[in-house]
DNA sequence: ATATGCAGTCTACTGCAATAGACAATATAT
DNA sequence: ATATATTGTCTATTGCAGTAGACTGCATAT
């Protein structure tokens, strides 16, 4: 399970955008752009060492999952709860009144050339 | 604002699927589906009628909003929460590993294309 | 007129996420 | 040996979502 709370959410981003990073540093950084108290910042990082999620050898945290791994999973959350499974349906929902820049077009193109089933 | 708490959602969407509902019969679904008591449908609902997103005239409830809107906020939500806006960013972290039917690609390929910037 | 039932509200309880202060243990400097 | 800082934990507080019970007002049947 790659549930995560909105505040670990924050944390590990920052750790996955500095790792490997010291406690310590941790704490300063999650001050600077979260607002949060040293011990704040403790506490939550023990629910995600507890959960698997980051590790802290001899005061270095870094991440046990990654990134890509919990996005994935959010995704298919939503999709899942809200889109009975769709993914055009998602996408459907989303690009409703928008543009799509050359690049994005593009992009996209590519993305399901690659995934197509059998080819 | 079209932010919608877990339960709130729950029962807007027993309202989508059946409007217009009496709130006699939206506390009876909500029993069958949810397991909740009459009361707690009708405190969700409150909550729901003073956000303007349902109404109850003469016992008869229906939606103000409908149920792409929503959708599409949580999407714009999710993409800006998670992948920075960044549509394609998404959707690679969700086909990452999977194939996509042929129903799928040609769905999204027209998706694509009713949606590029000119033409 | 009185009892019964339905529609709806108001208040309260529970659980949990978020936050942080008090404290303990260990290392380091004087 | 003692003061100081560093690392980390444990406990407590706050706020809010979720849930539901007690109550009120109104209509209707007897």
């Amino acid at each position: 399970m790659l549930k995560l709370h909105e505040s670990e959410y924050k944390l590990i981003s920052i750790v996955w955008d500095n790792e490997p990073i010291t406690s310590k540093e941790l704490t300063i950084v999650s001050e600077e752009k979260l607002g949060w108290k040293r011990t704040t910042t403790y506490t939550v990082l023990k629910k995600l060492i507890t959960k698997n999620f980051l590790k802290n050898e001899n005061t270095v945290v870094t991440s046990l999952i990654k990134r890509k791994d919990v996005q994935k999973y959010e995704c298919e959350e939503i999709i899942n709860n809200r889109f009975n499974g769709s993914l055009t349906g998602f996408i459907t929902s989303f690009v409703n009144g928008k543009k799509l820049s050359k690049e994005e077009v593009e992009h996209l193109q590519n993305l399901i050339n690659e995934h197509k089933e059998e080819s």
